[in-house]
DNA sequence: CATGAATGAGGATTCATTCAT
DNA sequence: AATGAATGAATCCTCATTCAT
């Protein structure tokens, strides 16, 4: 038979006491966070191909197999980071309160909450990215997130309605449309920083920017919505 | 992914003249824009790190080995076909000629021609995704790029002066942030559709749905730049 | 093989009080019987490499370190389990009583008897491949089974003789010759079944089969010992 | 981006004349000769499961993907060493002569033949107790050995109706019991000989010892193929 | 007695790249 | 210019085993 060392290490060294175990973290939840918020580092930075089950361990500080003790495979592990990302983000927007709001400062507060959220978690939209490479087929493979919509299109489409009767917006727009347009313009902006940066040289993340850039969405979305004058 | 390729008992036989090697181009240039497309389709489908050479090589019908004779590496490769993708947008950009449009004609016209193009080659999409998921350091690293913006800048400048002087367009708008806001719309519509279509059960690419879009785009760039009534 | 133990985000509520441990056996006769036939079926099904600690004790219904608490390792359960087979078989084997038999009879019973073990227990079998396999290592490693021969071969010496004597069976035959050659018959159709099957397109386990095999080795047997006419 | 040690090693030590690097055979039919014996080996000593790719590498002197490139997986190189085993031994058969022969010489000759091949090849006996552990199914994946029968079969069935028409064979006997009786009487011999030796103290492989068990074979299949006196 | 958490040492396989012709 | 052979360094994943409770 082949060699196959048969965990003799054992009593090796007898006289050394181990040196009080590094990690024994004996958390599971913790554990789990741990691993959770190492892959999501990893999958943000370096896309599905790029991450390495090695560094994520190594990050979250833990041994590598447990990684699969947790999460059973790579992929499984990647849908648990886009589950935990997406599921973070519907709960922000299902907080939004839109419903009391003048139309226009309802749009407004969406557009910044919307732009503010991928503002603060930039990883989020490396997922995205990640996952439209590969043709959403993680997010579909998810159970949690397949066919969980945004619950925003219904408080846009109420707002659209409402504008459209005191007159604030015209009648005729889509709440897909305007959805997609506020997202395209905050998305976009980040998302493609780095070879925007390489062909405009403009310092795009500097805070007064990104201030500046909310107001740009806010203002265009408001002057697509405005009815044109007879 | 690849078919692995299991050495079929070949040579087995070894007296057998060789029967008049199957290909053997011997046409450099046709065998280099081969394999560049080869290249291109699974960079594009796959990113940098999901590429292999093996299947690039499978596809353009080349040994792999001239990969490496004419490209050098991977990373060199990559950066052949990112210098392809953007040169021919940049040479696509040039051939627009604005400056004798109406303002308002001009922006329609760019802002369609952006989205057009992008509908007519999705690979530079995933080509420009994939670049910022590793922060632009190909596109930096190719010396054909490096520095080279777009053209459209100086044209767009052109265009928001005329139309300020003749009262179509506001006077304060930045060109920038209008490219940045023409390109916003229309790539992220193109580059997330895997996403939108998981959330939003609608066919984002049908014709008529493309049509419509880049309408979209133009009314609300124009929207943006239409002067407000004081 | 051994479905993933994914976690199911369990642990989560931790106030509640667990309810009930689903399975506290508290009977450690019964809990290590139920350990030893998971691993009986591993092993026989997989070999000793091929067997998983993970599916015994998924098998067996126990938490995998139980295995360990019982057995001490791999290599101790798996001679748990060949001890067990062996003694199961000597045991029977004890048990029968060919002394008052007439030589042939005897001999009838002796390989029908040995027959009709091994294709009721066919774990044996593997069992004993799997030993030969790996040259017997760990029967030998058995304290209870070294040196441990059949009792059968005095049996099966006193019937030869009985038989020389009245002229039944011929004068020269060997007790270990003519256990091996009934053990041979035996095993054979039944360890390479499977390769019997792919090359003879036979139902070799049909039940008229087997009862037709345990005659052929009767006969077979009884044909070799029969005295040769002068 | 993680690490990824982008093949640096280059020029590191570049006084060091590398010292003529040990084998680069640049002999595809020998290294694959070589891949494979040294896998025959692995596959013989330990089973499917036992072996490693990494210990056939060794032993083939070649390197660990070298055995995927040629092979394709450890599945197939099994496959290959299955093939390879059988069609030697199909091809021995093929070369056996027994139409020529009395019958009882030609039983004779077949029998010792099979014998002999096993004592000679005492891997093949393992390669088919590996297959039989795992139910055939690499041998029924194997396309060259499906459906590919022992062609002893046929010659077996002329002996057998030649016998029976001169007198000297019993009518009713079948040719694929009588291939069994033999197969079986030398298999079980080799196959087991590590737990017989552990149940008797017998030198089962000492070469007298190993022409007698051929000897018993012969006897034993000719008596049973004994007509019996009425 | 019993369990879930955690680990180190492999193990098969992949991949970009280089060598020799 | 072109190719098949060969390689070293990962890379994902598995497995027997131990720790802590």
């Amino acid at each position: 038979m082949a060699k196959r060392s048969v965990r003799t290490g054992k009593g090796e060294a007898k006289g050394t006491p181990k040196p009080a175990r590094k990690k024994a973290t004996r958390d599971p939840e913790r554990t789990r966070a741990s691993v959770l918020a190492a892959a999501t580092r990893s999958f943000v930075e370096n896309g599905f191909n790029g991450a390495r089950i090695d560094r994520i361990a190594e990050r979250a500080g833990v041994n590598k197999q447990l990684i699969y003790y947790y999460f059973g495979s790579k992929e499984q592990l990647y849908i648990a980071v886009l589950d935990a990302a997406y599921s973070a983000l519907r709960s922000a927007e299902a907080d939004l309160h839109l419903d009391a709001l003048d139309p226009v400062e309802g749009i407004r507060e969406l557009a910044l909450f919307n732009w503010r959220y991928h503002v603060a978690h930039p990883g989020l939209i490396s997922l995205v990215r990640t996952e439209n490479l590969h043709k959403a087929k993680y997010l579909k493979r998810s159970r949690k997130l397949a066919g969980l919509n945004s619950p925003l299109i219904a408080a846009i489409t109420a707002l659209l309605r409402r504008g459209a009767e005191s007159g604030q917006f015209r009648a005729d727009s889509d709440p897909v449309d305007v959805y997609i347009t506020i997202a395209a313009l905050g998305f976009y902006y980040l998302a493609n920083q780095w070879t925007l940066a390489a062909n405009f040289k403009r310092r795009l993340l500097a805070p007064e920017r990104l201030d500046a850039w909310g107001e740009h969405i806010v203002e265009t979305i408001l002057a697509y919505l405005r009815p044109q004058p007879a």
